[in-house]
DNA sequence: ACGAGGAGGATTGATATCAACATATATGTG
DNA sequence: CACATATATGTTGATATCAATCCTCCTCGT
Protein backbone atom coordinates (compact mmCIF):
# COMPACT_ATOMS: atom_id res chain seq x y z
CA UNK A 1 0.00 0.00 0.00
CA UNK A 2 2.84 2.49 1.18
CA UNK A 3 5.94 0.87 0.42
CA UNK A 4 9.34 3.00 0.12
CA UNK A 5 8.91 3.10 -3.78
CA UNK A 6 5.48 5.29 -3.71
CA UNK A 7 3.37 7.95 -2.21
CA UNK A 8 0.96 6.94 0.22
CA UNK A 9 -2.28 9.10 -0.95
CA UNK A 10 -2.00 10.87 2.70
CA UNK A 11 0.60 12.22 1.67
CA UNK A 12 -0.88 13.37 -1.68
CA UNK A 13 -3.49 15.56 -0.09
CA UNK A 14 -1.07 16.61 2.74
CA UNK A 15 1.13 18.03 -0.42
CA UNK A 16 -1.53 19.18 -2.67
CA UNK A 17 -3.15 21.22 0.32
CA UNK A 18 -0.52 22.83 1.19
CA UNK A 19 1.99 23.43 -0.99
CA UNK A 20 2.61 27.18 -1.22
CA UNK A 21 4.58 26.85 -4.57
CA UNK A 22 1.38 25.05 -5.84
CA UNK A 23 -1.07 27.62 -4.42
CA UNK A 24 1.14 30.66 -5.88
CA UNK A 25 1.23 28.63 -9.12
CA UNK A 26 -2.31 28.76 -9.19
CA UNK A 27 -3.29 32.16 -8.42
CA UNK A 28 -0.62 33.64 -10.20
CA UNK A 29 -1.82 31.54 -13.52
CA UNK A 30 -6.08 32.70 -12.41
CA UNK A 31 -4.50 36.13 -12.42
CA UNK A 32 -2.19 36.19 -15.48
CA UNK A 33 -5.39 34.85 -17.28
CA UNK A 34 -7.82 37.66 -15.91
CA UNK A 35 -5.44 40.19 -16.34
CA UNK A 36 -4.95 39.32 -20.23
CA UNK A 37 -8.28 38.84 -21.19
CA UNK A 38 -9.01 42.23 -19.52
CA UNK A 39 -5.92 43.95 -21.35
CA UNK A 40 -5.78 42.08 -24.84
CA UNK A 41 -7.77 44.81 -26.55
CA UNK A 42 -5.00 47.18 -26.03
CA UNK A 43 -2.36 44.38 -26.95
CA UNK A 44 -0.60 43.95 -23.86
CA UNK A 45 -0.54 40.86 -21.42
CA UNK A 46 -0.56 41.11 -17.51
CA UNK A 47 3.39 40.83 -17.89
CA UNK A 48 3.86 43.82 -20.57
CA UNK A 49 1.74 46.02 -18.66
CA UNK A 50 3.77 45.09 -15.32
CA UNK A 51 6.77 45.74 -17.17
CA UNK A 52 6.11 49.21 -18.87
CA UNK A 53 4.46 50.58 -15.60
CA UNK A 54 8.03 49.17 -14.07
CA UNK A 55 9.42 51.69 -17.33
CA UNK A 56 7.57 54.32 -16.10
CA UNK A 57 10.25 56.46 -13.84
CA UNK A 58 11.48 59.88 -14.29
CA UNK A 59 14.79 58.67 -15.12
CA UNK A 60 15.49 55.35 -17.37
CA UNK A 61 16.09 52.17 -15.55
CA UNK A 62 18.71 49.64 -16.06
CA UNK A 63 18.14 46.07 -16.99
CA UNK A 64 19.38 44.17 -13.19
CA UNK A 65 17.05 46.86 -11.10
CA UNK A 66 14.12 46.10 -13.28
CA UNK A 67 14.73 42.34 -13.32
CA UNK A 68 15.09 42.31 -9.42
CA UNK A 69 11.93 44.89 -9.26
CA UNK A 70 9.84 41.82 -11.42
CA UNK A 71 11.79 38.86 -9.43
CA UNK A 72 12.82 38.08 -12.69
CA UNK A 73 15.39 36.07 -14.66
CA UNK A 74 17.51 39.14 -16.95
CA UNK A 75 17.45 36.58 -19.61
CA UNK A 76 13.51 36.61 -19.48
CA UNK A 77 13.74 40.49 -19.29
CA UNK A 78 15.79 40.60 -22.55
CA UNK A 79 13.02 38.21 -24.41
CA UNK A 80 10.25 40.44 -23.36
CA UNK A 81 11.69 43.97 -24.06
CA UNK A 82 12.50 42.39 -27.55
CA UNK A 83 8.75 42.51 -28.61
CA UNK A 84 8.07 45.69 -26.77
CA UNK A 85 10.77 47.09 -28.58
CA UNK A 86 9.87 45.50 -32.22
CA UNK A 87 6.57 47.05 -31.62
CA UNK A 88 7.94 50.61 -30.83
CA UNK A 89 6.67 51.19 -27.48
CA UNK A 90 10.23 50.86 -25.78
CA UNK A 91 14.05 51.57 -26.34
CA UNK A 92 17.04 50.21 -25.17
CA UNK A 93 19.37 52.52 -25.69
CA UNK A 94 23.03 51.59 -24.78
CA UNK A 95 24.37 53.37 -21.39
CA UNK A 96 26.97 55.88 -22.72
CA UNK A 97 28.58 55.54 -19.23
CA UNK A 98 28.80 52.07 -19.16
CA UNK A 99 28.79 50.94 -22.30
CA UNK A 100 27.83 47.04 -20.89
CA UNK A 101 24.40 47.85 -20.14
CA UNK A 102 21.16 49.65 -20.90
CA UNK A 103 19.33 52.31 -20.58
CA UNK A 104 15.03 51.37 -21.00
CA UNK A 105 12.40 53.66 -21.20
CA UNK A 106 8.97 53.76 -22.75
CA UNK A 107 8.57 55.48 -26.17
CA UNK A 108 5.52 58.64 -26.72
CA UNK A 109 3.63 55.57 -27.91
CA UNK A 110 4.27 53.23 -25.12
CA UNK A 111 2.85 55.57 -22.83
CA UNK A 112 -0.40 56.16 -24.59
CA UNK A 113 -0.76 52.81 -24.98
CA UNK A 114 -0.15 52.51 -20.88
CA UNK A 115 -2.00 55.19 -19.96
CA UNK A 116 -5.03 53.97 -21.99
CA UNK A 117 -4.99 50.79 -20.58
CA UNK A 118 -4.63 52.12 -16.59
CA UNK A 119 -8.38 52.65 -16.23
CA UNK A 120 -9.29 48.72 -17.39
CA UNK A 121 -6.25 47.65 -14.83
CA UNK A 122 -8.63 49.42 -12.21
CA UNK A 123 -11.53 48.05 -13.29
CA UNK A 124 -9.85 44.35 -13.42
CA UNK A 125 -8.06 44.78 -10.17
CA UNK A 126 -11.20 46.04 -7.86
CA UNK A 127 -12.87 43.25 -8.31
CA UNK A 128 -10.04 41.06 -6.94
CA UNK A 129 -9.57 43.08 -4.03
CA UNK A 130 -12.99 43.10 -2.95
CA UNK A 131 -13.01 39.02 -2.85
CA UNK A 132 -10.17 39.50 0.23
CA UNK A 133 -11.00 40.61 3.58
CA UNK A 134 -7.37 41.90 3.79
CA UNK A 135 -5.09 43.04 0.27
CA UNK A 136 -2.57 44.58 2.35
CA UNK A 137 -2.26 41.64 4.00
CA UNK A 138 -1.89 39.18 1.24
CA UNK A 139 0.54 41.75 -0.38
CA UNK A 140 2.94 41.36 2.59
CA UNK A 141 2.48 37.67 3.23
CA UNK A 142 3.18 37.74 -0.95
CA UNK A 143 6.44 40.03 -0.25
CA UNK A 144 7.54 37.69 3.15
CA UNK A 145 8.31 35.35 0.22
CA UNK A 146 9.75 36.88 -1.46
CA UNK A 147 12.06 37.21 0.83
CA UNK A 148 11.69 41.03 1.77
CA UNK A 149 12.06 41.23 5.39
CA UNK A 150 9.30 43.87 6.06
CA UNK A 151 6.36 45.05 3.21
CA UNK A 152 5.86 47.89 1.64
CA UNK B 1 3.68 66.72 -16.62
CA UNK B 2 0.84 64.43 -16.18
CA UNK B 3 -1.62 64.38 -19.83
CA UNK B 4 -3.46 62.56 -20.79
CA UNK B 5 -1.25 60.46 -22.71
CA UNK B 6 0.77 59.53 -19.87
CA UNK B 7 0.94 57.85 -16.93
CA UNK B 8 1.92 59.73 -13.82
CA UNK B 9 4.29 58.91 -12.21
CA UNK B 10 2.45 58.47 -8.48
CA UNK B 11 -0.25 56.12 -10.60
CA UNK B 12 2.73 53.77 -11.35
CA UNK B 13 4.13 53.48 -7.55
CA UNK B 14 0.38 52.91 -6.56
CA UNK B 15 0.24 50.05 -9.46
CA UNK B 16 3.86 48.58 -8.37
CA UNK B 17 3.04 48.11 -4.59
CA UNK B 18 -0.79 47.26 -5.02
CA UNK B 19 -1.45 45.46 -7.97
CA UNK B 20 -2.05 41.52 -6.67
CA UNK B 21 -1.36 39.93 -10.31
CA UNK B 22 2.45 41.53 -10.12
CA UNK B 23 2.61 40.80 -6.21
CA UNK B 24 1.34 36.67 -7.23
CA UNK B 25 3.60 36.57 -10.75
CA UNK B 26 6.63 37.55 -8.59
CA UNK B 27 6.21 35.60 -6.22
CA UNK B 28 5.47 32.95 -8.26
CA UNK B 29 8.54 33.04 -10.24
CA UNK B 30 10.56 33.13 -7.00
CA UNK B 31 9.09 30.07 -5.58
CA UNK B 32 9.46 28.55 -9.13
CA UNK B 33 12.82 29.08 -9.13
CA UNK B 34 13.13 27.81 -5.67
CA UNK B 35 11.71 24.32 -5.95
CA UNK B 36 12.78 23.71 -9.73
CA UNK B 37 16.74 24.03 -8.00
CA UNK B 38 15.40 21.63 -5.07
CA UNK B 39 13.89 19.01 -7.64
CA UNK B 40 16.78 19.61 -10.26
CA UNK B 41 18.46 16.43 -8.73
CA UNK B 42 15.52 14.44 -9.76
CA UNK B 43 14.56 15.57 -13.11
CA UNK B 44 11.77 17.34 -12.12
CA UNK B 45 10.48 21.10 -12.19
CA UNK B 46 8.37 22.19 -9.39
CA UNK B 47 5.51 22.24 -12.08
CA UNK B 48 5.85 18.35 -13.10
CA UNK B 49 5.99 17.56 -9.28
CA UNK B 50 2.97 18.89 -8.50
CA UNK B 51 1.34 17.70 -11.54
CA UNK B 52 2.26 14.10 -10.93
CA UNK B 53 1.69 14.42 -7.39
CA UNK B 54 -1.93 15.27 -8.57
CA UNK B 55 -2.01 12.05 -10.55
CA UNK B 56 -1.26 10.68 -7.66
CA UNK B 57 -4.97 8.89 -6.68
CA UNK B 58 -6.18 5.51 -6.15
CA UNK B 59 -8.63 5.86 -9.81
CA UNK B 60 -6.96 7.05 -12.45
CA UNK B 61 -7.65 10.98 -13.41
CA UNK B 62 -9.34 12.46 -16.25
CA UNK B 63 -7.31 15.86 -17.77
CA UNK B 64 -10.39 17.99 -17.04
CA UNK B 65 -10.36 17.59 -13.29
CA UNK B 66 -6.33 17.52 -13.35
CA UNK B 67 -6.41 21.08 -15.60
CA UNK B 68 -8.71 21.87 -12.87
CA UNK B 69 -7.16 21.12 -10.22
CA UNK B 70 -3.87 22.99 -11.31
CA UNK B 71 -6.13 26.00 -12.68
CA UNK B 72 -4.53 25.37 -15.89
CA UNK B 73 -5.06 25.78 -18.95
CA UNK B 74 -5.81 22.62 -20.54
CA UNK B 75 -4.10 22.63 -23.84
CA UNK B 76 -1.07 23.33 -21.12
CA UNK B 77 -1.68 20.07 -19.64
CA UNK B 78 -1.11 18.12 -23.09
CA UNK B 79 1.78 19.84 -23.54
CA UNK B 80 3.04 18.72 -20.11
CA UNK B 81 1.77 15.61 -20.21
CA UNK B 82 4.05 14.63 -23.28
CA UNK B 83 7.10 14.85 -21.45
CA UNK B 84 6.34 12.87 -18.64
CA UNK B 85 4.89 10.22 -21.22
CA UNK B 86 8.14 10.27 -23.21
CA UNK B 87 10.00 9.47 -19.69
CA UNK B 88 8.26 6.70 -18.92
CA UNK B 89 6.81 8.40 -15.44
CA UNK B 90 2.68 8.32 -16.91
CA UNK B 91 0.54 7.04 -18.86
CA UNK B 92 -2.31 8.51 -20.58
CA UNK B 93 -4.70 5.76 -22.15
CA UNK B 94 -8.25 6.19 -23.63
CA UNK B 95 -10.97 5.95 -21.58
CA UNK B 96 -12.74 2.99 -22.93
CA UNK B 97 -15.94 4.13 -21.11
CA UNK B 98 -15.81 7.68 -23.07
CA UNK B 99 -13.18 6.93 -26.16
CA UNK B 100 -12.81 10.83 -26.35
CA UNK B 101 -11.28 11.07 -22.87
CA UNK B 102 -8.53 10.07 -21.03
CA UNK B 103 -7.51 8.37 -17.92
CA UNK B 104 -3.84 9.60 -16.57
CA UNK B 105 -2.01 7.45 -14.20
CA UNK B 106 1.51 6.84 -12.41
CA UNK B 107 3.85 4.18 -13.77
CA UNK B 108 5.91 2.26 -11.04
CA UNK B 109 8.48 4.56 -12.54
CA UNK B 110 6.99 7.48 -12.20
CA UNK B 111 5.66 6.75 -8.35
CA UNK B 112 9.57 5.87 -7.67
CA UNK B 113 10.73 9.06 -8.94
CA UNK B 114 7.54 11.07 -7.44
CA UNK B 115 8.33 9.35 -3.73
CA UNK B 116 12.10 9.75 -3.69
CA UNK B 117 11.58 13.30 -4.19
CA UNK B 118 9.43 14.05 -1.52
CA UNK B 119 11.94 14.25 1.40
CA UNK B 120 13.17 17.33 -0.88
CA UNK B 121 9.72 18.68 -1.54
CA UNK B 122 9.71 18.67 2.96
CA UNK B 123 13.15 20.00 3.14
CA UNK B 124 12.54 22.92 0.82
CA UNK B 125 8.92 24.60 2.01
CA UNK B 126 9.76 24.10 5.59
CA UNK B 127 11.49 27.47 5.39
CA UNK B 128 9.51 28.99 3.49
CA UNK B 129 6.48 28.31 5.92
CA UNK B 130 8.35 29.64 8.70
CA UNK B 131 9.09 32.75 6.65
CA UNK B 132 5.20 33.59 7.37
CA UNK B 133 3.34 34.37 10.15
CA UNK B 134 0.54 32.17 9.31
CA UNK B 135 1.03 29.87 6.18
CA UNK B 136 -2.72 28.69 6.24
CA UNK B 137 -3.92 32.70 6.40
CA UNK B 138 -2.19 33.14 2.94
CA UNK B 139 -3.33 29.85 1.69
CA UNK B 140 -6.63 30.75 2.21
CA UNK B 141 -6.33 34.23 0.74
CA UNK B 142 -5.04 32.79 -2.17
CA UNK B 143 -7.64 30.37 -2.69
CA UNK B 144 -10.08 33.73 -2.43
CA UNK B 145 -8.18 35.00 -5.57
CA UNK B 146 -8.67 32.04 -7.50
CA UNK B 147 -12.21 32.09 -6.75
CA UNK B 148 -12.85 29.43 -3.94
CA UNK B 149 -15.75 30.69 -1.31
CA UNK B 150 -14.11 28.64 1.57
CA UNK B 151 -10.39 27.39 2.06
CA UNK B 152 -9.61 24.20 2.22
C1' DA C 1 49.26 50.91 -21.21
C1' DC C 2 48.37 45.90 -20.61
C1' DG C 3 46.32 41.74 -19.14
C1' DA C 4 43.29 39.05 -15.83
C1' DG C 5 39.12 38.63 -13.81
C1' DG C 6 34.50 40.24 -13.28
C1' DA C 7 30.02 42.20 -14.56
C1' DG C 8 26.13 43.05 -17.95
C1' DG C 9 23.65 41.21 -21.70
C1' DA C 10 22.44 38.28 -25.68
C1' DT C 11 21.69 33.70 -27.55
C1' DT C 12 20.26 28.90 -27.50
C1' DG C 13 17.56 25.07 -26.04
C1' DA C 14 14.03 23.17 -23.21
C1' DT C 15 9.72 23.62 -20.95
C1' DA C 16 5.39 26.49 -19.68
C1' DT C 17 1.43 29.18 -20.97
C1' DC C 18 -2.62 30.10 -23.49
C1' DA C 19 -5.67 31.55 -27.76
C1' DA C 20 -7.37 30.00 -32.02
C1' DC C 21 -8.32 26.36 -34.66
C1' DA C 22 -8.91 21.34 -35.83
C1' DT C 23 -10.41 16.53 -34.83
C1' DA C 24 -12.84 12.75 -32.68
C1' DT C 25 -16.52 11.05 -30.00
C1' DA C 26 -20.90 11.32 -27.58
C1' DT C 27 -25.70 12.69 -27.12
C1' DG C 28 -30.16 14.16 -28.30
C1' DT C 29 -33.91 14.75 -31.82
C1' DG C 30 -36.79 13.23 -35.30
C1' DC D 1 -30.33 5.71 -38.37
C1' DA D 2 -29.01 10.67 -39.81
C1' DC D 3 -27.93 15.08 -38.45
C1' DA D 4 -27.09 18.90 -35.35
C1' DT D 5 -24.96 20.10 -31.31
C1' DA D 6 -22.08 19.56 -27.37
C1' DT D 7 -17.98 17.66 -25.13
C1' DA D 8 -12.96 16.13 -24.70
C1' DT D 9 -8.82 16.51 -26.48
C1' DG D 10 -4.91 17.55 -29.90
C1' DT D 11 -2.20 21.04 -32.81
C1' DT D 12 -0.10 25.40 -34.01
C1' DG D 13 1.86 29.82 -33.16
C1' DA D 14 3.23 33.38 -30.06
C1' DT D 15 5.03 34.69 -25.77
C1' DA D 16 7.10 33.51 -20.97
C1' DT D 17 10.50 31.26 -18.20
C1' DC D 18 15.06 30.02 -16.96
C1' DA D 19 19.86 27.36 -17.19
C1' DA D 20 23.99 27.19 -19.70
C1' DT D 21 27.00 29.47 -22.51
C1' DC D 22 29.28 33.11 -25.14
C1' DC D 23 30.67 37.88 -26.04
C1' DT D 24 31.59 42.57 -24.88
C1' DC D 25 33.08 46.00 -21.95
C1' DC D 26 34.63 47.64 -17.39
C1' DT D 27 37.79 47.64 -13.32
C1' DC D 28 41.83 46.82 -11.04
C1' DG D 29 46.53 45.67 -10.28
C1' DT D 30 50.99 46.21 -12.11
Amino acid sequence: MSNPESVPFNTTVHVRDHCLCLHTQRAARFLARLFDDALRPFGLTNGQFSLMMALNRPAPAGMQGVAALLAMDRTTLTAALKVLERRGWIVAAVNPTDKRGRLLSLTPDGQRVLASAVPTWEQTHAPVEQRLDDADRLRRDLALVVGAPHAG
